[in-house]
RNA sequence: GCGGGCGUGAUGGAAUGGUAGACAUACCAGACUUAAAAUCUGUUGGGCCUUGUGCCCGUGUGGGUUCGAGUCCCACCGCCCGCACCA
């Protein structure tokens, strides 16, 4: 071959590692086992430069740790339920089985090309009957644990389609598919009983050192952890039970102003059953979007019950009850007290309500009002009522907003029940708790913003439930044995609603209890579900339990776990509940309660954006393939929209398949790792591609004449850097001994890059390896042993060029086979360093001195360079640093 | 609003508090060529002159700590991400 091919060297390649079986994963007790694993894809078809990035990524992990000597486990397989499936089969007529399993055929044939060191005897499907049928035992063992719950829910319920919609896909208060009018409904719904280990959750992320902060954090704020007290408001009217609140402010009660209820609070209800005008309002807050940005903007609507409460520490106070429609009911109790001077949302329903604003505490630089002002004259300012010891009220000004307590600063209290004068906010908080617990009218309690997790889905294409619903034993857990539940095939999706309720013979079940005709769940499991205990089946992915035993004792955690950010909350929580699960009812070892040691989230792969105008002044795009120095095929100028994640929308897109057949795999894998460090995105450039190839083709002809210097006669060569190093003297040539020590640096730092996932560092190291080998004079046996490092350096990044290198230059088995090279101490220390020296901090000159030399000497030849006699002029310096081996700085 | 992160050449980006700009792209110049492409070699932060082993400036802005700051601290500006009626 006289030429690099990519196309013929990659398949050769791919066959020779199939064949020998080495990707093939076994319990092998003897060898460290190390389990890595990539986040799986949705078989949407295609894979994308997302994929390539994501998987290469972790193929280098996976290559690297089996020539490290690791036992690596590294799977792939499909998170295969879900809507698209459906919607294909509504806007084709096909079925979501062919079409997912066709998808999977095709990502599969365009994956393999990549040559990722994956074991696909392990591949499975989440849609595949042997493994949702183990989802289904894993489900009802923790129904079984208790683990799992049934209740009412408030759904996006879409008219049309029937079905329950997420938030997102909801679109302006209308079903993203039919545009229907979205009703909130009330519904029975499954659930895992997540926020019941919310403190657990919560704790554990400060063990998950290997974890970003990032993920950690966000974790963190969305398990939402607070502190505050629960007690109650009695009922002035006869007839109503107390309406029980809790607070994360309770120091602040003294400026509470009215009570608020939930709309959906038992008070609420109750009182809509008898004043239709009380269930009009609640309607009114039901209808209105479900999305961010109109709860944001939704106007505060109330209700004033007409009821009244009395204040806890005073009897004479009486505070009035209105329903709201910014409380909810699914966070503490559903019932608040407001103190709008101290919460701008109570400040600005207040506001709107026309309720009083009572200040318990000023910030230092508060005004006292003249008493003469009346509310009236600070209409558009916050202004506190105080009743002062004489009991008279008096006005302040505190701000044109609420003025919020901060929890770390001292600040004055006008009115405290528990005594405090001055106090930070956290020190009343805390005072105020174990007060009303002392005095029994309250109790500090710890509240969670995490939810159970509904799982309920009204689809097709999922999991389904593994239940039957009899009208005389209620709710009953299918039998083991009968699982799977699985799919009918004979369904069609022409109607809309699930197909799965108007299959009558599927539907239609005798009950496993009693034996009478009853009626099977047909909801299916939310795809989530699929995704929290993929990495678990990995360890045995054919075994007629869950997991077996001995595999995931041998093969969990998972060593190094890599994927998106874009599943930092929900995927990765989800796991985490699922892992101490399966922990519970003994599918995973005590050790799996954290299940995955190590994350780490990769950026995205991004481009440029090429975008015309049509004559209406409405943007078009065009592929980078259409576009050549910023001008479409005709000549028309393109304007070039900064890098911004691929997508087809803008087209600014670039196909795998075509770089994988324009330049091979090693080149797309080069380059995603070259360019960009990464966790953080990287910007596919035609120019990248370009230089990324060429600089393998380098490699690769570097090699080639090597291989025929050899053949023109060179002589004997070794067969690794130990044995060149055994039998050769050093110091006899220079030039061999120099190119030997960049040899074993280039090991050192490559190997160190590669562990901390300094993969554009490892690469651009390379690339100094590779120059200095080609210019070096050292003799052909030397940069013959140098040239078979770097194709082990490079191997988990290229394996099929290194493979090919490593055969041009005499390699007799796999590299994928050998062990990584390991770098000799000695030969990476200098016998000398280079010293920089600063004169007052700045750079003036440089001395190279013996590595060990001490500081006093280094300071005498210090003093003799020129640089530093001439801006003493003659007199002593004030006092030199010397910092051995880095610097050294003279100050004058 | 709350929380977090990031600002370095024309570009992507390097720099355990110790020579700022590794490595790559792009550009420019040279070699090879009838020519181009490819390949190879070299230059490239800005400014100044006395062209040196020279000097001054330079990591968003302004301060501070330090012998020494891209890195640590404070304030500000800008951008990005996450969460958000959570009591």
């Amino acid at each position: 071959m006289s030429r690099y091919s990519p196309a013929e060297i990659e398949a050769k390649w791919q066959s020779a590692w199939e064949e020998s079986g080495i990707f093939k994963a076994q319990r092998d007790a003897a060898r460290p086992k190390y389990y890595v694993l990539e986040m799986f894809p949705y078989p949407s078809g295609r894979i994308h430069m997302g994929h390539v990035r994501n998987y290469t990524m972790g193929d280098v992990i996976a290559r690297y740790k089996a020539l490290t000597g690791h036992n690596v486990l590294h799977p792939m397989g499909w998170d295969a339920f879900g809507m698209p499936a459906e919607n294909a089969a509504m806007a084709t007529g096909g079925h979501p089985k062919e079409w997912t399993y066709n998808n999977i055929a095709e990502m599969r044939a365009q994956m393999k090309p990549l040559g990722l060191s994956i074991d696909w005897s392990r591949e499975f499907a989440t849609c595949d009957p042997e493994y949702y049928g183990q989802q289904q035992a894993l489900f009802l063992d923790m129904l079984d644990a208790g683990l799992v719950d049934r209740k009412n829910a408030v759904v996006n319920w879409d008219p049309v389609d029937m079905t329950v919609l997420a938030n997102e896909q909801v679109i302006d208060g209308k079903g993203w598919r039919s545009g229907a009018e979205v009703e909130r409904r009330e519904l029975t719904q499954w659930f895992f009983k997540i926020s019941s280990m919310a403190g657990d959750l919560l704790e554990s992320l400060g063990d998950l050192d290997n974890w970003p902060a990032k993920v950690r954090l966000m974790q963190e704020n969305w398990i939402g952890q607070s502190r505050g007290l629960q007690f109650s408001f009695d009922m002035v009217q006869d007839g109503f039970d107390p309406v029980t609140v809790y607070t994360t402010r309770p120091d602040t009660l003294m400026g509470a102003s009215f009570v608020g209820i939930s709309p959906d609070h038992p008070l609420a209800r109750k009182l809509a059953a008898e004043r239709p005008e009380i269930a009009d309002f609640r309607q009114l807050c039901q209808k209105g979007g479900t999305t961010a940005e109109e709860l944001e903007t939704a106007e505060k609507l109330g209700f004033d019950t007409g009821l009244t409460v009395r204040h806890p520490l005073d009897p004479d106070w009486e505070l009035p009850v209105w329903i709201a429609n910014f409380i909810l009911m699914d966070y503490g109790t559903g019932a608040i007290f407001g103190c709008p001077a101290h919460d701008q949302r109570d400040l600005d329903f207040c506001r709107k309500y026309d309720l009083p604003v009572v200040a318990t505490f000023m910030p230092d630089d508060c005004e006292i009002a003249p008493d003469s002002m009346s509310d009236a004259d600070f209409a558009n300012d916050c202004i506190a009522k105080v009743k002062d010891e004489s009991g008279t009220h008096r006005y302040f000004r505190i701000a044109k907003t609420a003025y919020v307590p901060p929890k770390d600063q001292k600040v004055k209290w006008i009115n405290h029940f528990a005594g405090l004068k001055e106090a930070t906010g956290q020190e009343a908080i805390d005072t105020t708790i174990t007060f009303a617990e002392e005095k029994g009218w309250g109790e500090g309690k710890t509240q969670y913003r995490l939810r159970d997790w509904g799982l309920s889905r009204q689809r097709y294409w999922g999991c389904p439930i593994p239940v039957v619903h009899c009208s005389d034993c209620g709710v009953v857990p299918e039998r083991k044995e009968n699982l799977p539940v699985e799919l009918p095939d004979d369904v069609s999706f022409d109607i809309p609603g699930n197909p799965l309720d108007r299959h009558p013979t599927w539907r239609d079940v005798p009950c496993p209890s009693c034996g009478k005709p009853a009626k099977r769940e047909t909801d299916t499991m939310d795809t989530f579900v699929d995704s929290s205990w993929y990495y678990a089946r990995f360890t045995s992915p054919h075994a007629d339990t869950p997991t077996s035993a001995k595999d995931a004792d041998y093969w969990m955690n998972v060593d190094q776990y890599i994927g998106g950010i874009e599943h930092a909350i929900l995927h990765l929580l989800y796991s985490r509940f699922f892992a101490r699960a399966m922990q519970i009812t003994g599918h995973l070892p005590e050790k799996s309660r954290e299940p995955f040691d190590a994350l780490f989230t990769q950026g995205m792969v991004t481009h440029e954006i090429y975008q015309t105008r049509d004559d209406k002044g409405r943007p078009v795009y065009h592929l980078p393939e259409d576009v050549t120095d910023g001008k479409l095929a005709d000549g028309t100028e393109v304007e070039i929209i900064p890098s911004a994640k691929m997508s087809k929308s803008k087209k600014n897109v670039v196909d795998p398949v075509n770089i994988i057949s324009a330049y091979g795999a090693d080149t797309a894998r080069w380059f995603v790792l070259s360019d960009s460090p990464p966790e953080r995105d990287v910007e596919w450039t035609a120019a990248g591609a370009e230089a990324a190839h060429k600089f393998l083709v380098r490699v690769w002809r570097m090699a080639r004449d090597l291989a025929d210097q050899r053949d023109a006669g060179v002589g004997e060569l070794d067969k690794s850097l130990q044995d060149l190093m055994d039998s050769m003297q050093l110091g006899q040539n220079p030039l061999d001994d120099e190119l030997l020590r960049t040899t074993h640096k280039a090991i050192d730092e490559v190997t160190k890059s590669i562990e901390s996932f300094g993969f554009n560092a490892a690469i651009a190291r390379i690339y100094t390896f590779v120059n200095t080998i080609n210019k070096s004079q050292a003799s052909a046996r030397v940069k013959w042993t140098s040239m078979r490092v770097l194709a082990q350096l490079m191997s988990p990044m290229v394996p099929h060029l290194a493979e090919e290198i490593w055969a041009i230059l005499g390699g007799e088995a796999l590299l994928a086979k050998t062990a990584w090279p390991t770098p000799d101490d000695a030969m990476i220390q200098d016998n000398t360093v280079t010293l920089p020296i600063q004169i007052n901090g700045k750079r003036r000159a440089e001395i190279s001195v013996p590595t060990e030399m001490g500081k006093e000497d280094v300071e005498k030849r210090v003093l003799e360079v020129d640089a530093v006699k001439k801006a003493l002029e003659g007199t002593a310096p004030k006092k030199i640093i010397v910092v051995p081996g880095r610097i050294v700085n003279v100050v004058i």
